[in-house]
DNA sequence: ACCTGAACACCGTTCAAGT
DNA sequence: ACCTGAACACCGTTCAAGT
């Protein structure tokens, strides 16, 4: 009758192993497969490892700092195509890219924020890089172009993966949609003639000739030739 | 000595005024305008209000479509320019649209997964629209393409506005920064050749470039023919 | 140096109950 | 119909204190 009094410190995990930023990392990602990204806390993540939240802090700056390296991790499973031309292949990496993305729609809108900058995505950009010089895009455009193609992916994903998770998004696209159809033909003539072709087209056909669009848009625009200093 | 008995519930605030859609959206912009998006919480909003949060769900649906209504009510400060070509006036519009977001970042990173649908969006659409047509771009190839140049004026509010706004983001930043400098000549050519370059450019020259880019894809990717049915 | 308990300062949303 | 108090179920981050 006597109560236990034995530490509660393990529950069912046999032997609470070190913390490391690996370790973080890893339970991160299981969490984030069998549950999504929103609930890739710090807290959670902290419970998880059977410590306190603070304790993460000496591994992982913030949470954005985390979010950075899970995307960067993910980014580890994409296998750049090597068949067809350098536009083809182009164009699937990017759709590869986006459809990972897809899958976690949080963590691209996360990405928009706070770009990684581990080894899977510097290799991404060199993949982009060594892709638009094959197809004769000259070094500054490529350059710039590579944040342009990566922008829309994102973005894609971040916009478009949210459409139909929540009751919350899946309302605002039908507000759209109904004040689209309602608009008047006599002050919106254009929106009025076009609503049907405004929202047609399926996600894929939307992505591929926006993907598309991207890579026109940097083939054909010339970058501005004197710049000197970084960004901001 | 006998303690006030008198009923706190105005402060200062003469004559608590019903609330109502507009009231509400009002104070939030005034908290926006004041403080930034971030501090506008239905928690905050409803103490502004001298009420509690859940009276404001009778007239918000939730945060989302709040963050929504308010960048409706922001884009009713852009004027479109009457001067120039159409792809100047293009060019110029989005800019304006941009500058407007750039103010909000916040209100950028809402947007792009929650589109607003108020009067002043539809007419930013129907001016894209008529903008497009007078460049002669096909009906479809515009709708579509009206998508694509907000999404991008979107998205680089989004991203690029945070730039420094908090520690967090910079630490971030210098960490590409970093990584791209630091990438090796054997394996990673392109990047290492072209580090500088990646990370060259003002905001606005980046900004400028990126709508030209939008607009020449535009103009050049003709859109898919037998698009039946609306999006998914 | 690493780890922790506890606290600080918040969130969005729901629900039963009132008017 | 509109409004509310109170609760539910959480957050990120910091800091003083321990080992």
């Amino acid at each position: 009758m006597t109560p236990h009094t034995e530490p509660r410190s393990r529950r069912e995990r046999p032997a609470k192993p070190a913390l490391s930023r690996a370790g973080i990392l890893a339970a991160a990602m299981e969490i984030m497969r069998a549950e999504g990204l929103p609930k890739v806390t710090m807290r959670r993540l902290a419970q998880e490892l059977d410590t306190g939240p603070a304790s993460l802090y000496v591994y992982v700056a913030n949470t954005a700092e985390l979010h950075a390296a899970i995307l960067d991790e993910l980014l580890g499973t994409l296998a750049a195509p090597a068949e067809g031309g350098w536009h083809e292949r182009l164009e699937a990496l990017l759709t590869e890219y986006t459809t990972v993305l897809f899958a976690h729609p949080a963590l691209a809108r996360s990405a928009l924020v706070a770009r990684p900058s581990g080894p899977h995505y510097l290799g991404l950009i060199e993949t982009l890089l060594t892709l638009l010089a094959q197809g004769g895009v000259p070094d500054r455009q490529a350059a710039w172009g590579v944040d342009v193609l990566l922008q829309y992916a994102t973005a894609t994903a971040a916009e478009h993966a949210t459409r139909g998770e929540t009751a919350d998004t899946r309302d605002e696209w039908d507000a759209l949609t109904r004040a689209l159809h309602g608009a008047e033909e006599r002050t919106h003539p254009r929106t009025a003639a076009l609503a049907a072709e405004l929202l047609s087209g399926t996600p894929q056909q939307r992505l591929s000739w926006g993907l598309r669009v991207q890579i026109a848009g940097v083939l054909h625009t010339p970058a501005p030739q004197s710049t000197e200093g970084a960004t901001s």
